[in-house]
DNA sequence: CGAATTAGTCTATGTTGTGGACTAAATATT
DNA sequence: AATATTTAGTCCACAACATAGACTAATTCG
């Protein structure tokens, strides 16, 4: 529910106003910040005063443009005092990253352990340890690191924070609580491929709506709409991986037949490429195709084709600016794109006037992690008043 | 993008705080309004003032309740000045309402036309004048009708708010400015599923997150979340009619194959109940249904299997509290209703602990209408001072 | 009937943004 | 080279709005 405007709230946000505007065009005067935001040359000044004094921007020195009249001093945001920090545990690593409010990657990490094998508690402790390595080196560096984020591979309980179910991973009832209190600041929980949609949002293509499928051994999706993620009402949304290909098709885990994940998860796509599960990887799948073999490549097109009419459902539904493919997609890209650009037109060109692009996500394994610290970074310049009170 | 804040924009909010509390009580005293909202009693005041001057909302006497110390005054919305219309244009009917601030039905007329057969421009005609007059009835009684909204079954331009293509009435680029600037407030256009969806938001099942299945000649979806209508990145979210059910099912005007609208739109259904195309209408199936024919329930089962298998990919791919069954699927829910929820709990119940409902919309043909006249109600409550100062 | 209690108003005060005057620092003009 | 013009940023008096607490009003309890 909205909360009662008083002064120290129109404070908040018109600070969280000339902040945004100051990341959004990388650097601008105190006079031009009065003209895009509508708030008078004096305002702004107090109000960047309050950020510079607060470490959230700095001033880097006049602008000589060659226009006449006194040049502008131009204020950045801050890549030197707050910064974020981004946790996943995924099926086969854990990953962590240090990210600055100018939303420069300063730190990371990532460690090859098959999680599934290991027990929870296991992994859990091993990521502590990363992560406190990390955040030390920050501290170091002279940053404050001021919130994190958990990036788990399976549905979160947004109350608890807790994960209920990570099939993936076969955890089931993990309290996170331990791991999360460890730190000296709040540490959240979150959707896996909800934070990598985020990732690409604010470390990949810069668009600002598009639908981002992470292929993996499910297939999750995550819909990015004006810069913003939709969650649905539970927080569940965005599970392509069951999405209807066929009706009567093969019977799939989560009970139904048919469903995107027996075409295009990764278990049915190796499987199809001539693997024996479990010895074959994704890699080896791009190597073989590369090789020209025709297996891997007749795999590839019918997961392509499964994942255009679960697309073309998804477009249908909830009408994304475009089509981001990242996990294992992303290495495939190139034999998979067409066809799904393709499959998708086929079905949607005649009724729109433009099908969304299908792209690929240039960021790789670590997309639902610096998604994790993008989120902890787009709360502080959401309301950056929060941090300068304290 | 955000705006600055400044006093009036604060006043502004909280004056949308204070009438929306009251709105969602019905009845509150102005020392309950300041507990509510956390603002003091002497601002509560101020504003309530406002809002009573503005006709917005009334006192309605003290409140004996029985507990000792002064007894408040109730603070009511008004439903004896502000007012807005909601229009509908349909395959074969022509409507109109006006709704108070208080959200009560004032007037509604409905005109049985078949506008496939009348140009355009007739229907416009038509469907001006009809509102004309309900507009001159309201003025009588006192309302000002503030805005308008109007329903088209089809796509909308979101940013000139032209018909560009609306396959049902056979319209294709109808300039609709014309009728729109015949009245003395602004009137927009909008999809008819989404008002649909809007309308039983308002004056139906009164929960805040569904998915409204409007069940016509194409198959529109209304998603609500939070009390908010979804719309994607063009506006176009929502096209459940074409959200594959079986990939190589039968042709689809859409140019896809299987599209839901095959199996559950109007055309089909009836076609399967065993009608000659034109010659039976969904009220008969349902007579049919009644006395117990075999072929119309076989239909019926058809049209709900299929219903439920595109419910259940929106359902991962979206996450609704509910589902709610309108336009013919109201009629004939007696004999789908369970048929779709089967389906759903089998696709989906292993994987989520809970289905979503799956409930009747109560809302006959006006649904579209009501939700357009609330739409304009609802930019009032968002924004009372837009109203107050002129 | 007076004490206690709750509703609502009134007044002084504090916080924030505004608008215009003012100072500062550059380029253009003479 | 000196002066005018232009633009950036600061300063100060003022206005808008919310706050806090005193005050008045209207009720129930004892």
């Amino acid at each position: 529910m909205s909360q009662a405007v008083r002064h120290d709230a129109m404070r908040a946000r018109n600070l969280a106003l000339v902040l945004g505007e100051v990341g959004a065009r990388g650097a601008v005067t105190r006079a031009a910040l009065a003209e895009i935001t509508g708030l008078t040359k004096t305002t702004v000044s107090k109000l960047v005063g309050d950020l510079i004094e607060g470490g959230l921007v700095v001033e880097t020195g006049a602008v000589r443009d060659g226009e006449r009249g006194r040049p502008g001093v131009e204020i950045r945001i801050s890549g030197r005092s707050v910064a974020a920090l981004g946790l996943e545990v995924n099926v086969d690593y854990l990953s962590v990253c240090v990210v600055d409010l100018a939303r420069t990657v300063r730190l990371r990490r990532t460690q090859a352990v098959d999680n599934r094998a290991a027990p929870p508690v296991d992994s859990i402790a091993r990521l502590g340890n990363l992560a406190a390595n990390v955040v030390d080196e920050a501290v170091e560096k002279g940053l404050r690191v001021v919130g994190g984020v958990l990036a788990v591979p399976g549905p979160v309980d947004r109350t608890t924070g807790d994960v209920r179910n990570a099939p993936n991973l076969g955890w089931r009832d993990v309290p996170l609580a331990s791991l999360l209190r460890h730190f000296p600041f709040p540490v959240r929980v979150e959707n896996e491929a909800n934070l990598a949609a985020l990732g690409e949002l604010w470390f990949g293509s810069g668009l600002p709506d598009f639908l981002h499928v992470s292929g993996e051994i499910g297939i999750g999706a995550g819909l990015v709409v004006r810069g913003r993620l939709f969650r649905g009402a539970h927080g569940f949304a965005g599970e392509l991986g069951h999405v209807v290909v066929a009706p009567d098709g093969p019977q799939c885990r989560c009970g139904g037949r048919g469903c995107l994940e027996q075409y295009a998860g990764q278990d049915a796509l190796l499987a199809a490429a001539g693997g024996v599960r479990g010895q074959l990887g994704v890699g080896q799948v791009a190597q073989r195709l590369r090789e020209g073999d025709e297996k891997a490549r007749d795999a590839c097109e019918r997961a392509a084709w499964a994942l255009g009419v679960a697309l073309s459902s998804a477009i249908n539904l909830v009408d994304p600016g475009a089509i981001v493919l990242g996990g294992i997609y992303a290495p495939l890209f190139r034999w998979i794109g067409d066809v799904v650009g393709d499959t998708l037109r086929a079905r949607l060109g005649q009724m729109r006037g433009t099908v969304p692009p299908v792209i690929v996500s240039r960021l790789g394994a670590e997309a639902a992690a610096l998604g994790a610290a993008g989120q902890v970074i787009e709360q502080v310049m959401a309301d950056p008043a929060a941090l300068l009170h304290t």
